[in-house]
RNA sequence: GGUGGGCUUCCCGAGCGGUCAAAGGGGGCAGACUGUAAAUCUGCUGCGGUAGCUUCGGUGGUUCGAAUCCACCGCCCACCA
């Protein structure tokens, strides 16, 4: 396999700073190449993926990954992107975001065969005036200036903390190629200013020669970002996104989207994901089960997909019952039987209905299917809300233990938010 | 440091001292239609079991009454130094 043309038929490169030698290298020998991550959250979300299955890639393709973790730039602040200042961590914090970080990555790539480290570990000990003299005197800063990401922020103004971001990034990569022969670096092609300054810096520093690629900037068919849903991330932490919702993320997405995100997303091979994005009208839709299966797959495991599944399917319908669609996905070799299983649940203790009951209102709130009591309202009153399947439209009513018909209750929020409500 | 401009609800943005929980747009949510899609149309979009309550960078003040006026502070932008 050749993983440069796989790379780029599947949309992942979107620049590359050197267009005649990365394919070479990247066929002909094994590197070490490395990705950044910010450790601002505890969980990933689907927004981080594309550079995990890149990574993934090349990683299956015998190259070894580093991990690097952001703990020092993070308390700087990539310029590129928000204007609103990032929230300052402690050291704590990095670390712990740092431990689940390598837990969620575990699942895409092989963490035996890549390399973890923290750029606090060496960003800790440099002394500004030695950094300076040695790295500062390496950077123009006319050329800083000209770069697109620092353009951008010159017409509502950058502060010189994060005009200096590229410096500390390019230092990342200087040291990762003195001390582990990194010699690729990727990312987002949001980085490419800080990339670029990387591979400069490392030519200069210790005379060899990197390179870097980036991915693009995954964007939908609306041309809005990708990865959230409702407003939200859609987080790889089943805590926070349940499995069956990161099912649905998937599963709802647009008919325009489905090859691309095929490409990004699964392992499929190329000709028949093709195939699978030029079906028609409703056909379309066993493409989507397809990508929503094997995405979640890859977050939580072959089982929890196929959990989502059969929920999923079960509550709307098997897109493709008959099999009638070729697919290499294991998706194909389930039995299209709905199982009434792994809705997202909620539970109360019976004591919340003492007395009058529990108002319905409360109950659509508490178990986060409405954001506040008035959201709540809203919904009832617009006729978005379901109590096991039948509107809502006594927004007064106040529900106490004969009403959960064996123990639990489901509420909707409109057709597709589901929670399965406990009484315990 | 000086001068001028700005800081409004998720975002952009309008806001005469009362009729402002605050126009309009975007986004989001829900309903109808569908294919758990898109497009379209409709409703909703601060909190509140609806009496009220808390918002317009912050703090004080003027006033019966302030997002709107005054003072100070903070932050941002432009030009000058």
């Amino acid at each position: 396999m050749n993983i440069y043309k796989e790379l780029k038929d599947r949309g992942f490169i979107y620049q590359e700073t050197d267009v005649e030698n990365t394919e070479k290298i990247l066929t002909e020998e094994k590197v070490t190449f490395y990705v950044g991550f910010d450790p601002t959250g505890s969980s990933l979300h689907v927004g981080h993926l594309l550079p995990i299955m890149g990574m993934r890639l090349l990683q299956q393709a015998g190259h070894t990954p580093i991990v690097l973790v952001g703990g020092a730039t993070a308390l700087v602040g990539d310029p590129s992107g928000k204007s609103s200042a990032r929230p300052i961590l402690t050291k704590e914090n990095v670390a712990e975001n740092a431990a689940a970080l390598k837990e969620q990555l575990s699942r895409f790539i092989s963490i035996d065969n890549a390399i973890f480290v923290n750029n606090i570990d060496w960003f800790e000990g440099v002394k500004y005036i030695d950094f300076l003299r040695d790295i500062g005197s390496k950077f123009s800063v006319n050329k800083m200036l000209a770069a697109e990401s620092v353009k951008q922020r010159l017409e509502t103004g950058i502060s010189y903390l994060e005009f200096s971001y590229s410096l500390l990034q390019a230092y990342d990569f200087y040291i990762l190629n003195r001390d582990h022969n990194c010699r690729m670096q990727f990312g987002g092609q949001d980085q490419w200013g800080n990339i670029v300054a990387g591979t400069e810096l490392v030519r200069r520093m210790n005379g060899s020669q990197s390179c870097a690629m980036t991915f693009p900037l995954l964007l939908n068919s609306q041309g809005e970002k990708f990865g959230k849903t409702a407003g939200a991330a859609v987080w790889l932490d089943p805590e926070r996104t349940s499995i069956f919702d990161y099912y649905q993320f998937w599963r709802n997405c647009d008919d325009a989207d489905v090859g691309k995100l095929l490409c990004y997303f699964t392992n499929l091979p190329l000709a028949e994901i093709n195939d699978l994005a030029a079906l028609e009208a409703p056909a379309i839709n066993r493409a989507k089960e397809i990508l929503a299966y094997e995405a979640t797959k890859l977050a939580h495991g072959k089982a929890e997909a196929e959990k989502a599944y059969l929920a999923a399917c079960g509550k709307f319908g098997f897109a493709d019952p008959k099999g009638d669609i070729i697919t290499s996905s294991e998706v194909a070799s389930i039995k299209s039987q709905a199982i009434e299983a792994d809705l997202p649940t909620y539970e109360i203790a019976s004591g919340e209905l003492a007395g009058d009951g529990m108002w319905i209102v409360k109950l659509f709130t508490d178990c986060g299917l409405c954001k506040s009591n008035g959201d709540a309202r809203r919904l009832i009153k617009g006729g978005g809300a379901y109590m096991n399947d039948e509107r809502v439209s006594n927004m007064d009513q106040n529900l106490v233990e004969a009403d959960f018909v064996d123990g639990s209750i489901t509420l909707k929020a409109g057709k597709k938010n589901i929670r399965k409500i406990i009484l315990r």
